[in-house]
DNA sequence: GTGAAAGCGCTAACAG
DNA sequence: CTGTTAGCGCTTTCAC
């Protein structure tokens, strides 16, 4: 069990400092030597030890995730493009669950630092000064998926959530949609929830059309949450005609409320989602979305950080990836009548 | 930044070991050094390195969780199941993609072992014999997640697979159904795969029906492959009055495929899941599924793992959690007629 | 180029 | 009870 660098240089016949010059191409070894060991290491199948190793060096091959929630399919596949990645790089990824409570992220974010974590891919709702203190005080190296940070040594990936729900509060408004109703996420949520909902806004400002407050509906990210959001809309009366979603499980979450309710999806109101994860493709009706390219952000993250951590120095810092709308059958493509 | 145990002995005018003594509270330390000790570690911050312990005593505070894949909701909740209890007794996860391959599967072992994780949850589709030869060689902690092992040291967390599958199909037999399709993933896959699919078969024989070969829909278990599978089926022109599909995704393709063929369900078919994973619920329709308490049996499997790995003697080695049918609007509740 | 030796920060065995 | 002394397995000066 005790198989050590001492075995391999004893069998190869040289010191253990030149079996571990090999093995880290620190430093040139004499050809013989070099290919002695490597027999030795082959034959022993040695590996070296990583916490030794990781004493010395100050790393472990760790790199820290922070999500609010695995369930929630979206960030699943974040963590699989990350995944993908760091496992090409022989790195192995620490998930921590956060449950959107800060106190947690703060409560990983240390103990993450003490188990020497080499970096860390962090998906926050909002970036606090206690964040931004944490990274300046440990030059930990640190990527932030679908949140900016105007710190100058923590890297971003992103898409422009702004301009995606402009895009398609415009669609709607377009093709004669009035009562366009938006479920939005809590605006303490930087991008998903803010900037979407300012998109949103400001596609009714630039068609010179009043939006109405009664028509936002507040929501979190679950399905159920939409769903009851919904259901409370309509048991009171209010109607719309299209309804933005700001997450592919709250349009779900509608879709269900409108249906339970008698209304037929996209005949009587249309339903448009945001992220495009697997299921969007697969309900019924199937949802038009905002796509994401999730799987390439995730991975984009881990690459980021990597290089970072790795000391390659990264030119663009805060990426920005393209979106796009995907129509299915939750919306008409034909022009429908004011509403 | 090197902040050490010297530091604090330093400060507290005591030798390091008395240090290491009073955090791990390993030997019984004098009443005043023990408060000097503590009062030094509270002023500067102290947090003992976890390299440098692990080093020495082969422990880390990680887990490594072997999963196929992480945006199959069904595994994401388990390991959520899984964060739950751990971050409650400090340790951390690292997780691990295998996706499906007993290679990858290997790989991470051999790497997680390489790493000092202190246990292993393990969901593979099969255990194999270098599988077994593993955990016999490295006295790692383990735990399987929807898998027996009849190895003596290993525990285990499942449901009865088996009389779950056997129940629904019983289920559509009592209610006259004659053509009664199952969507299986392969029978490789010991408990989704085959048992689900013995269950199906048993349900026939109790019933004295002879079950058809061409009722029989190989898939694997993600939803397009389910999807395909049903969509081929129809495409024959062969026709089922019910599906049994082994997992909700798989239920969602099938139930996507028959409303693309102009199909209603339940009017027209009638279809069933497997898990009850959150969306079964929230699909148009809801889906009737076999709900397995998924996040208990991931919290179980933790606490299976944590108690062996703090050296908490085990009763129930082999644990199997209750499941049970949930109706939803996939089927009808009253008998129909043959088929 | 290569080996001997000194740590990385901590725990544990051994005296006292 | 407590301090001294070895290591854990590896990397990295520092001489040769």
């Amino acid at each position: 069990m005790k198989l050590t660098i001492n075995e391999v240089a004893k069998l190869a016949g040289v010191s253990k400092a030149t079996v571990s010059r090999v093995i880290n191409e620190s430093k040139p070894v004499n050809q013989d030597k070099k290919e002695k060991v490597l027999k030795a290491i082959e034959e022993l199948e040695f590996k070296p030890n990583p916490v030794a190793r990781g004493l010395v060096q100050k790393r472990t091959g760790l790199i820290g995730v922070l999500i609010p929630d695995i369930t929630n399919s979206f960030f699943a596949e974040i963590v699989r493009g990350i995944e993908c990645v760091v496992q090409e790089h022989q790195y192995h990824i620490v998930l921590c669950h956060t449950f959107h409570s800060h106190e947690k992220e703060m409560e990983h974010l240390r103990m993450l630092r003490e188990k020497y974590v080499d970096g860390i891919v962090f998906m926050t709702s909002k970036v606090t000064e206690a964040h931004k203190r944490f990274f300046s005080e440990n030059k930990l190296p640190v990527t932030f998926v679908n949140r900016k940070c105007n710190d100058l040594r923590s890297f971003s990936v992103d898409i422009n959530n702004y301009q995606a729900a402009k895009e398609i509060t415009s669609f709607f408004l377009k093709r004669g949609h009035r009562q366009i109703a938006i479920i939005r996420a809590p605006l303490t949520d930087r991008t998903s929830g803010y900037e979407r909902f300012k998109g949103y806004q400001d596609a009714f400002k630039m068609h010179n059309i009043p939006f109405k407050e009664h028509l936002v509906l507040r929501s979190t990210f679950k399905i159920e949450s939409a769903y009851k959001v919904v259901k409370r809309f309509l048991d009171e009366g209010h109607r719309a005609t299209a309804i933005v979603a700001t997450s592919d499980l709250m349009a779900i979450g509608a879709i269900k409320a409108l249906i339970d309710h008698g209304l037929r999806i996209p005949e009587n109101v249309e339903v448009s989602g945001f992220d495009d994860v697997p299921i969007a493709m697969y309900y019924n009706p199937s949802i038009t979305t905002i796509r994401q390219p999730i799987i390439e952000i995730g991975k984009t993250a881990g690459e980021m950080l990597i290089a970072k951590i790795e000391g390659i120095t990264v030119t663009e810092k805060n990426i920005v990836l393209p979106h796009s709308i995907i129509f299915r059958k939750s919306t008409l493509k034909s022009p429908v009548l004011e509403g």
